[in-house]
DNA sequence: CTCCCGATAT
DNA sequence: ATATCAGGAG
């Protein structure tokens, strides 16, 4: 099968199949879902959530995270690991929002490319969810795994894989593509040991043969 | 390519 | 007890 084809394909099943597929981090603005976005680097959304809460209260606004004390910070987020470099870029990227983008979280990609701890994964997720603007399709771990497992891709690099999803991908769909390979990677498709069997996808899936040599 | 780090599964 | 998971910067 073309690819485009088995493409349109894999996006109908798993839109049956995970109608509701949506971001998993918690926020209700631009700036929590940046912060959100930033935390989740290398740690899972559950963890996450886990600590936002408490950051969202405490710090109301772009400015309050220019003035957070760094130390502080440190703490609270210290669960997501990497606690370091996160906290100096949530505040290093509410100053430079601050000077440079007159207190707004950019809307273009371009832009947002501009903060520390966001690149093209962050961006397409912030963009997307906050202001609905569709740069690109967020490829985080799972993206990549089920791209490169189901065919359609055969790079490694993020930056490529996200490429060749465009070209696969029809651009209305860009941002609920992630989510619906998100849900299935999670429930069914995981690092580990993926479930293949249970499967709706394993009919189209190269990998199938792979995990399960005999059948 | 290396460094940054905790949480969770096994 | 240890392997594996989960992005970005220099």
């Amino acid at each position: 099968m073309k690819l485009p084809a088995k493409t349109e394909k894999v996006i109908a099943l798993l839109k049956k199949e995970y109608p509701a597929a949506k971001i998993a981090l918690d926020f209700s603005t631009p700036m929590e879902l940046l912060v959100a976005t930033i935390l989740s680097a290398q740690s899972t959304d559950v963890t996450v959530n886990k600590v936002t809460p408490a950051i969202f209260s405490k710090y109301k606004n772009v400015h309050a995270y220019a003035r957070a004390d760094l130390k502080e910070l440190e703490q609270e987020i210290y669960s997501t690991g990497f606690y370091h470099n996160k906290a100096k870029n949530i505040i290093g990227a509410a100053k430079l929002i601050i000077e440079q983008y007159h207190g707004k979280i950019p809307a273009t990609m371009d832009e947002i490319l501009e903060l520390p701890g966001v690149a093209r994964k962050t961006g397409n997720i912030v963009l997307y969810n906050a202001y609905g603007v569709v740069a690109g399709i967020p490829v985080d771990t799972h993206v990549r795994r089920l791209s490169q497992r189901l065919g359609l891709t055969r790079n490694n690099d993020p930056e490529k894989i996200e490429q060749d999803l465009m070209k696969l991908v029809p651009r209305k769909l860009w941002g609920k593509f992630s989510y619906l390979l998100i849900d299935h990677g999670r429930k069914i498709c995981d690092a580990k040991k993926p479930k293949c069997p249970a499967c709706i996808l394993n009919k189209l899936c190269p990998s199938y043969k792979k995990f399960f040599p005999i059948r």
